[in-house]
RNA sequence: GGCCCCGUCGUCUAGUGGUUAGGACGUCGCCCUCUCACGGCGAAAACAGGGAUUCGACUUCCCUCGGGGUCACCA
């Protein structure tokens, strides 16, 4: 039916693009991508008041962020010109009408539209067929002046404009759609293709606001949460491939999306499971790109990564593995400062008063005598565990290995012991245990 | 209130007439373990209700109930 696939994601710039909002554009893009169509980005600034540049800016950045790249670019405004040629051809037709009201300040003038009052029926790709009494509507109002048309008639002249093919945005504009397609119609303007998108609710089920706890994109990124991540679970709200996977990248969403997978319901924001998808795609970064991440969000954005250099390698797989968000990796990062410098208190070493001062002081000593046995270049984890374990077994997992670890570590929380004494190396992990024991 | 949309575990969902109703998050328990994570195993947990169609309904139809959206010179 339609040579080429066009979409097109059409924000207002009246407040930062938040992960609610955000959902209509993460579908048309993918929509438009596993089509090799095109996925247009459209300014909806015709509301002169709301419209702010800074918004503009937050949905620009937070759409490169999200690696949500767009083949065109408009800006609503910029089209006044043909919105008044249109309405003004409407009103020369018979279609439309200079109508003289009071609007309590005096007398003004505003165009309305000549509804038809008609039955119009289309069919939504997500949810069939859909059928109106446009009656309800009368003649609505189109443009407040030729200059400043309303919202219904400039999307609908700005959508046949820019060869819009697919209107896939939220399940709120269900009911605009019958007034719309009354406009395309007087205009001689074929029909888009129509998908409403289930709407994303908050916890009272009410539509998911900036009111409602909607986080905006912008919040999400300083959060220490992955653009992947934000992607991927947005998307799965509301839609999903066949198959029990729920890991995806881009690319691969791109390819499976179709759709007739989308969801008829509601969904239910879920920040615990955004984390999880978080944590996932965390795990799925190489540590390379892990670290330049961490440091990119550490050191603040616009820096280069350069200074991942800073970064201890050998802790890189570690907090990788242990955190969320590069929020936490970053705590990590702090709380692992152990590679460099410990102290030691004698009450963290005996677990609270849980050891026998005696007891920690004999078992550091025979773990020191072990560790002397192993060579310098065997120092792995494995070999470690392997003197100390059957030796720990004997005589007390926890009253051996906690003071050795909190002698390598100086935290009650830590990797365990095997790993820090080999990162450590032997020297290193001798002299630490040796003056853990002294201060006991 | 009118019109429109929606209704499977707490949440996200699989399911398209015959299933022990499956998975994931979260929760709880166990294992791994010296701690913190990761990981593994397991448990509790759902078809809103009522009719109709059918040999047989989570699946089809109708009604009820419930939830939501929208009724702007905002988008």
């Amino acid at each position: 039916m339609y040579e080429k696939v066009v979409t097109r994601f059409a924000p207002s710039p009246t407040g930062n693009l938040n992960i609610g909002g955000v959902r209509a554009g993460i579908f048309a893009y993918l929509f438009a991508r596993h089509n090799g169509g095109q996925f247009i980005l459209r300014i909806e600034d015709t509301d002169k008041e709301r419209s702010k540049k800074e918004y503009e800016d937050n949905i620009i950045d937070s759409l490169k962020w999200l690696g949500l790249e767009y083949d065109n670019f408009y800006r609503q405004s910029d089209n006044a010109a043909r919105h008044e040629e249109l309405l003004r051809k409407l009103i020369a037709e018979g279609k439309a009408y200079i109508s003289k009201e009071e609007d309590g300040n005096g007398r003004v003038e505003v165009i309305r539209f000549k509804n038809p009052n008609k039955e119009i029926t289309f069919t939504d790709t997500v949810h069939g067929k859909i059928t109106f009494d446009t009656t309800e509507l009368k003649d609505f109002v189109i443009a407040k002046s030729f200059i400043e048309p309303v919202f219904h008639f400039a999307v609908v002249v700005d959508d046949a404009d820019e060869g819009v093919t697919h209107v896939i945005r939220g399940a709120d504009h269900i009911s605009n759609t019958p007034r719309q397609m009354l406009i395309r119609e007087a205009l001689g303007i074929p029909h888009p293709e129509y998908a409403h998108l289930p709407l994303i609710v908050s916890s009272d089920r009410s539509k998911l606001s900036k009111r409602k706890g909607a986080k905006a994109l912008s919040e999400y990124r300083d959060l220490g949460f992955l653009p992947e991540a934000i992607l991927n679970y947005d998307a799965f709200l509301g839609w999903h491939p066949e198959g029990e996977r729920e890991i995806y990248s881009k690319k691969e969403m791109a390819r499976k999306f179709t759709l007739e997978r989308v969801q008829k319901s509601p969904a239910m924001f879920d920040e615990a499971k955004l984390l999880w998808f978080n944590a996932q795609h965390i795990k799925k970064l190489s540590d390379e790109e892990f670290s330049k991440r961490l440091a990119e969000y550490a050191l603040g954005y616009g820096s280069t990564g350069e200074a991942k250099d800073e970064f201890d390698r050998r802790l890189v797989p570690l907090i990788k593995e242990r955190a969320q968000t590069l929020s936490e990796a970053k705590e990590l990062l702090r709380e692992y400062d152990f590679l460099a410098r410990v102290s030691v208190g004698t009450n963290m070493l005996l677990q609270n008063g849980k050891i026998e001062k005696q007891t920690a002081s004999r078992h550091l000593q025979a773990a020191t005598k072990l560790l002397e046995d192993v060579n310098d270049e065997d120092f792995t984890p494995e070999k470690i565990k392997n003197v100390i374990f059957p030796y720990a077994t004997e005589h007390g997992r926890g009253e051996v290995l906690w003071p050795m670890r909190v002698a390598l570590s100086g935290r009650e929380k830590s990797p365990d012991p095997f790993t820090i004494a080999s990162m450590l190396g032997k020297k290193e992990t001798l002299k630490r245990i040796a003056s853990a024991a002294e201060a006991l």
